[in-house]
DNA sequence: CCCGGCGCCTGAGGGC
DNA sequence: TGCCCTCAGGCGCCGG
């Protein structure tokens, strides 16, 4: 499930693959990928531009586009649950559940391969974001200075949905998903069901820490590979052999011993130590 | 404001 | 072996 780490190895995977490259073919085998545009206005938008920069944005990639006279617009992909981007040679095998084929001046195919279809392309005329409320409204960067301690206690204070919500809410944070959220209560020693308005200064500015701490060695393992999560090149993620808690049901804490536990909040798995997590 | 639940999707995995 | 059921979860949306 690509979280943060997991598009950002994706993004530095591509970039040297993709800046200056030109898109001179795009075919489009399921529309239903793609919106705002029709398919016939996505495929136009993209044919003959130039790839001017590979970024990203919480879990969104965000492709700079530049044209011969116009430029500006933004080629967006989010992968969601089981979304590939893979930059591949033309001869190699087409997987299964390929929906857009970007082929580039030097032949290399940008394939988005994604099994249940949640994933998402658009383009935004001119990088207007408006069209995508959930890209327009992203919340701080986690690895940036923006994302501190002060702005996070502002955001959690007065909150009454329960930690585990609140740091899946791109809105307050972007980039954490079901994984990393886990993740970070453990190694914070708070429990997913604590309610935010609950949480002291103190257990807030280390959570803030984690989040930054986590997401960071991470992204130094090049995300998190549980099923089908690969990187711009085709690559799996490492930081699996690193985790404590998520998909460790039924398995001692590395801390204490104690059992982790699996609870549903927010609709989602949540896995935790029931004894050092508090 | 907050919560639970559904829908979107397919494939893996468990029970029988 | 095979069939049916549940579950996985990012995100938008809806109703209470």
């Amino acid at each position: 499930m690509p979280e943060l780490p997991e598009v950002e190895a994706v993004r530095s995977s591509l970039e040297p693959l993709l800046c200056g490259q030109e898109i001179i073919k795009v075919m489009i085998y399921h529309a239903g990928v793609i919106s705002p545009l029709t398919a016939e206005a996505f495929a136009a938008a993209l044919a003959g531009k130039n790839i001017a920069a590979v970024r990203r944005r919480g879990k969104y990639l965000l492709f700079s586009l530049q044209g011969k006279d116009v430029s500006g617009d933004v080629l967006m992909v989010h992968l969601r649950m089981t979304g590939q981007l893979v930059c591949e040679a033309p001869d190699a095998p087409m997987k299964k559940h390929t929906h857009v084929v970007l082929t580039l001046e030097n032949g290399q195919e940008i394939r988005f391969t994604d099994v249940r279809r949640f994933g998402k392309m658009a383009v935004f005329p001119g990088g207007d974001f408006s069209r995508d409320p959930g890209l327009a409204a992203l919340g701080p960067e986690p690895l940036s200075e923006e994302f501190s301690p002060e702005y996070f206690y502002t955001k959690i204070n007065q909150k009454k949905v329960k930690i585990k919500a609140a740091l899946l809410d791109q809105e307050i944070v972007a980039g954490l998903g079901n994984i990393y959220a886990d993740e970070v209560l453990f190694v914070a020693k708070v429990l997913p069901t604590r309610l935010c308005c609950s949480l002291s200064r103190r257990e807030v500015d280390c959570l803030c820490q984690c989040i930054k701490n986590i997401l960071a060695e991470a992204v130094l393992h090049k995300g998190t590979t549980f099923r089908d999560y690969v990187d711009g090149e085709g690559k799996k993620g490492s930081h699996q052999d690193f985790l404590q808690v998520y998909q460790r049901e039924g398995v001692p804490c590395s801390r204490c011993g104690t059992i982790i536990q699996r609870v549903k909040i927010a609709g989602r798995s949540s896995h935790f130590c029931p004894h050092c997590q508090k």
